[in-house]
This record gives structure tokens, C-alpha cells and sequence, in this order.
DNA sequence: TAGATTGTTAATCGATTAACAATC
DNA sequence: TAGATTGTTAATCGATTAACAATC
């Protein structure tokens, strides 16, 4: 029914989302733009026209209830399925996103985790085993898994990658500094804590 | 002498170095615009119109050599000199950021890592000792810190960034979900792995 | 009623892209 | 010379913002 998202405008219902689902954990029950404005950085004008394309949420004089928000925005970006995705690294990043309790408050299901260390294997991480990297192909498959996450070291994850790409995985986010060949079938989602950081020390250093 | 880069542009001229760094460890001595497009998704004549801003820095028909390209960059994006910061837990998250070269190879100092559990004060993360978190504002002034890294649960991100700013710093990176409150002199930048990878999946899945 | 905040318009600005001459 | 790729123009599109009437 709807049209396709801009990448812009899906990015910043994403960033509203996250900041509405946390100020639900704080039992806030109405926010307003200026208050999402605040947590996020963008206009608050910006904010309420981007709902508005989408129907009209708010309450003048009041703001929007959160419970309600909540809805329309995951109805927007239509994420009420569920999506299978696999971790390939269970070092110390890894480790970190399998523990996050984001992806299952989103409907995203962490189904496998994959490192070659024998150590590793059969240890639990967030509640997922960790498989030898070796089955990854057929996991992948019997699993349904659709997003292969790339949390291994730079040196290893071109390989990684061909692997996932075997595997039958289309879209690889890649959490290392590496630079990733890919066929053009393929989407690879780049982004890195460190990097991510460097990005923000450019705005804000002198 | 320069203007002040808007956001967009040092957002991208931070990925052009990334990928350029990158490109230089792979033992590459050249790179042109449509290369440096393939890795990073943004279009090759934005590449080019960015880089022509600053000077003339290609050869026509050959591409960009890889060492001076950096060079300019790097003076384009100010990196030169040499900045502290200081990451707040020494958890999986704090670890793998201090563990990561990303940062000495840009310039960033990670002058102190501060962490309130006893059996990690002490111990050394990525060549750095874990600090009493009750020390933080001691060390902060001591190094000079201007800069501070949030990678503790989001329980606990509040206090920690209340103290950040009693010790007088006023740039917070915030790697938890949670939404932080400061006056409005600080900077607070929130981003997390976990939400990072949900934004991607956004645009990938159906 | 008075205050607050949405929804929407209109105007501006920056990003994006195609096209191509210049030139290595 | 032929092929490749930069630097630059011109045109378009989407993002951003200020302002304000509508209305809770």
C-alpha cells in the first residue's frame, strides 16, 4: 500500500522509535516533538512532519500518547514480522549484540551465533548457543536466516562474507573496519562502535 | 581559515578517510572516485564534487594516490591533533572499543577507562589499566579528557553522565539505549551497535 | 479562557545526479 | 591516439526551517 521510504525518512522514524519505546520504559505515557527533539537532535518541525505524511497522531495542545506512537510507527516501518538473523563471531562485539535486548523488543530474532573457537562453541550468548562455524551453510538454510552480522576481526571477514554470500545470505551488515567484496546482489551495511565514534569526534572536536 | 564543514559533508569526508585507510593497509597506492563509491554506496560524483571543494587532489584518467588523499583529508577533518578521551565501563562494549586500533591510528587517545566493579580495576584493556570509577573526575582534569564514552547498561548511563559533566566534560558519547539529560552546554551523542543494526535492517528488509 | 502543541504552508537551503569537457 | 577518470556545470529533488492557524 504505502510508498517506499525515503532512506532519510526511514532513518529518523527509527531514531524516534527507539526514543519512544525508551521513554516508555521510564513510564512516560505522551511525548512531544520538542521532546523527541531533544533526545534526538532533529527539528521538532521535522519530527511532526514526518508523522504527519502518515496520519495524524498527535493531540494539539497535548502531544502524541506513546502506546499509540508506538503502533503507527512500527506499522510505517512494517516491522511486525519476524526476521531470523545470524552473528558470525562471538568475540567480544559479538558478544555485546547477542546481549542486547533491542532485537527482540523489535521483532528481530537472533537464531544463530557462529565463531570457529572451539572454547566457544556450545558456550550460551544471550540465550543463543554458539554453533561451529562450520555448519554455517546449513543452519543458515534450516533457520530461514535472511541477515548475516559480521562481527569478527577485520583480517577474517572477506571470508566471512564469501561465506554468508554461499549460504544463500543477501544482506551482511559488517561490523569489522574491513572493506567487503561482495556481488552486486549482495547489500553489505557497513558500520563500527569506533568508527562510529571517530565520526562523532569530527562534529565536536574544535 | 576554512568555513565550518556542515554536518553531511564531514560525514562523508570521515567515510572517504575510513575507506581510504582501509584501501592503504590492502597495499593499494591509487583509488578513484567510482571504487571509493562501490565501498561506501554514495554516489561517485558526490565523491568527487566533495574532494574538488577543497582542492585539486585527482589525476584525470589515473584516480587519487592513496597517501595524499589521506593527507588532505585528515588536514580537511582537523585530525591532527592529538585528543584524550575517556571511556566509562569496562564491559564487553568498553572492551571491544578499547581494544580497537582505530583510534591511535586517527589521532584519539584513550587516556582512561573507569569501571566500579573491583575485579576489573586494574586489569588492562587494548594497552590501557582500568581506573576506579571513583577517580573519574581526579583523572579527568589530570589528562586533560574532553571527551567522554558511555558503554555502561543503561541502568546506569544517567549517573555515569551526570558525573561525566561534574568533572567538567562537556562532548558525551552515549553507546547505551538509554536517553540521557544534561544542560544544554554538553553535546551528547547516542548511538549504539544494537540500534545500528536495527536502522540497517530497516532499509534491507522487505 | 489561556496555554500548549499539533498539522501545514511556503520559502530556503543543501544534496544528489546526469552530462560532459578537460586532461592524464 | 584511445581509454579512463577527474573537475565542474546545470538542473532536480528532498530536507530543513520559520511561521502560524487550528484546536486540544
Amino acid at each position: 500500500m504505502a510508498e517506499r521510504l525515503t532512506v532519510g525518512v526511514a532513518a529518523r522514524l527509527s531514531r524516534y522509535l527507539q526514543v519512544v519505546t525508551q521513554a516508555r520504559k521510564m513510564g512516560k505515557e505522551r511525548i512531544s516533538s520538542q521532546e523527541i527533539s531533544d533526545y534526538t537532535n532533529i527539528n521538532a518541525t521535522q519530527i511532526r512532519r514526518d508523522l504527519s505524511t502518515f496520519g495524524k497522531f498527535g493531540k494539539r495542545g497535548v502531544g502524541y500518547s506513546i502506546d499509540s506512537l508506538l503502533n503507527e510507527i512500527r506499522k510505517i516501518l512494517r516491522t511486525q514480522g519476524q526476521h531470523n538473523i545470524a552473528v558470525v563471531g562471538a568475540g567480544r562485539l559479538g558478544e555485546a549484540i547477542a546481549s542486547s535486548p533491542i532485537f527482540a523488543e523489535h521483532g528481530i530474532n537472533i537464531a544463530a551465533i557462529f565463531d570457529t573457537d572451539p572454547e566457544k562453541i556450545g558456550r550460551s550468548l544471550g540465550g543463543v548457543l554458539v554453533s561451529d562455524y562450520a555448519g554455517l551453510a546449513a543452519i543458515a538454510r534450516e533457520q530461514n536466516i535472511v541477515v548475516g552480522v559480521l562481527a569478527v576481526p577485520a583480517g577474517s571477514a572477506q571470508r566471512a562474507a564469501d561465506d554468508l554470500v554461499s549460504a544463500g545470505i543477501r544482506i551482511i551488515i559488517n561490523y569489522s573496519e574491513a572493506l567487503i567484496d561482495t556481488p552486486s546482489d549482495v547489500v553489505v551495511h557497513t558500520s563500527n562502535p569506533a568508527v562510529d565514534l571517530l565520526h562523532a569526534l569530527y562534529f565536536h572536536l574544535a
